[in-house]
RNA sequence: GCUCGGGUAGCUCAGUUGGUAGAGCAGAGGACUGAAAAUCCUCGUGUCGGCGGUUCAAUCCCGUCCCCGAGCA
C-alpha cells in the first residue's frame, strides 16, 4: 500500500470534514497539513479539529508545537512522512489535509536538498535586515547570487532573507541549488489529490460566519491566554488569522468591532491568495466546485469519485 | 438664522498659484523551492456636490443653491 489522499482548499472550504468523512470511507488517518492548526495555544482561532471530530477518527499532527517554535515546511514533512508511514504499516489510508500549499508541494513534489540553516546564521541575517533593510540586503544578495536577487523583488523580505541565508550558511546561491534535482520523500507514494475551490461569495459569507462561531466557542480568551506568554510577534502562531487584530483589542489599540472586521476582512483575503494558489499551483485528480457540506448525495459522491481512481 | 470649515475614486484624504486629477486602504488578477494564515508583483475616468457667471479654457476664481461638521445666537 502506498497511496495517500490529499484534500486541499482554502480556509472554511469544509476541507477538514470531507477529510473526516474519506476516513470514515476508507479507514483512514487525518494528517494535518496546515501550517497554523499545527501549533498549540490556539484550536479555536486555527479551526483545528473538535473533540468530536478526534473521536470520529484519528487525526496526527494537531497541535503538536509550542507556540514559542518556529517550525517549518521541513520541520512538518519530515513528521507527515513519518505519519504516513504509519498508516502504511497499519494497513491504513494517510488522509492529509490542509490549506498550507507550499506543505503539500513538498511533499507531493519534493524538495531542493538544501542543508538546514543554522540558528547563528538566521540570528545574524535577521539581525542585518533590521540594520540595513530588505532593499540593502537585497543589493548584497545581488552581489553574490545575481539570479535569485533579479527573480526577486527588493522588497520581498521573506525570499530575500531566505536566499541570504542559504548563501550564507552554504557559500553558494540559492540560485546553483535549484538546479539539483527534487529529492522526494515518498518517491514511491501515489498521491491522489482532492482540490476544492468554491466560489468567493460561498467562501466569503462562509469565513464570516465561521469568525463569528470562533468569538463565541472563545477566540478572544485562547488570545488573552496567548497575550500572557509575551511571544515575539513575529512567531508563525502569532501571526495566525485573527491573533494579531485581537491582540490589538487586548491592548486597547482597538475596538473589538473593529478587530473583528479586520479579522474576517483579512480571511477572506488569505481565501482568495489561497485559491490563486491551488488553481495554478497543484493540480488535482478530482476537484469540487463549491464548499463541501457533507450532505448525503455530496459526501457519496467524493466517495464514489476517490474509490474510482484509488 | 449668522460665521467658519468641509463636500474630489467604494472609503479616508492629497492636489491643481485656472490647461478636466493621485496616494493609502478596499477590490480584481498574479507570483510563490525550508517563518507560507507568511511575503511580494500588476491594475486608478472619477458629472472633482448642483446650477449659473467670468475666461480661449473652470474641479480650482465669483455668485447662488443643496448637504455634512464645528461655533455663535
Amino acid at each position: 500500500m502506498n497511496k495517500v489522499i490529499v484534500v486541499a482548499g482554502p480556509t472554511a472550504s469544509g476541507k477538514s470534514a470531507l477529510a473526516i468523512d474519506l476516513a470514515e470511507a476508507f479507514n483512514g488517518v487525518v494528517i494535518n497539513a496546515d501550517s497554523m492548526q499545527i501549533y498549540q495555544g490556539t484550536p479555536i482561532i486555527s479551526a483545528a479539529p473538535s473533540e468530536e471530530d478526534k473521536k470520529r477518527v484519528p487525526h496526527r499532527l494537531y497541535e503538536i508545537f509550542s507556540p514559542d517554535v518556529n517550525g517549518s515546511v521541513v520541520d512538518w514533512l519530515n513528521l507527515a512522512v513519518a505519519e504516513i508511514k504509519n498508516c502504511w504499516a497499519e494497513g491504513k489510508m494517510p488522509i492529509v489535509v490542509g490549506g498550507t500549499g507550499l506543505y503539500l508541494d513538498n511533499l507531493i513534489n519534493g524538495t531542493t536538498p538544501i542543508p538546514e540553516t543554522s540558528a547563528e546564521v538566521r540570528q545574524k541575517v535577521m539581525q542585518k535586515l533590521h540594520e540595513i533593510g530588505v532593499n540593502k540586503l537585497h543589493e548584497e544578495l545581488a552581489l553574490h547570487d545575481p539570479i535569485t536577487a533579479n527573480r526577486l523583488s527588493p522588497n520581498d523580505t521573506t525570499r530575500v532573507r531566505r536566499a541570504y541565508e542559504v548563501w550564507q550558511e552554504t557559500g553558494i546561491a540559492l540560485s546553483e541549488w535549484h538546479k539539483k534535482p527534487m529529492i522526494k520523500k515518498l518517491p514511491e507514494a501515489k498521491f491522489l489529490v482532492v482540490k476544492i475551490l468554491p466560489s468567493r461569495e460561498e467562501l466569503d459569507e462562509r469565513c464570516f460566519l465561521r469568525w463569528d462561531k470562533m468569538m463565541n466557542a472563545g477566540a478572544l480568551r485562547e488570545v488573552e491566554n496567548l497575550a500572557r506568554l509575551d511571544l515575539d510577534k513575529n512567531l508563525p502562531a502569532m501571526k495566525a488569522l485573527g491573533v494579531p487584530e485581537l491582540l490589538q483589542f487586548v491592548e486597547g489599540k482597538i475596538t473589538l468591532d473593529e478587530a473583528c472586521s479586520l479579522a474576517k476582512l483579512h480571511t477572506r483575503q488569505y481565501a482568495k491568495r489561497q485559491m490563486t494558489w491551488f488553481r495554478h499551483q497543484l493540480t488535482a485528480d478530482i476537484e469540487i466546485c463549491s464548499c463541501y457540506h457533507g450532505q448525503k448525495s455530496e459526501k457519496e459522491n467524493v466517495i464514489l469519485g476517490v474509490k474510482k481512481r484509488l
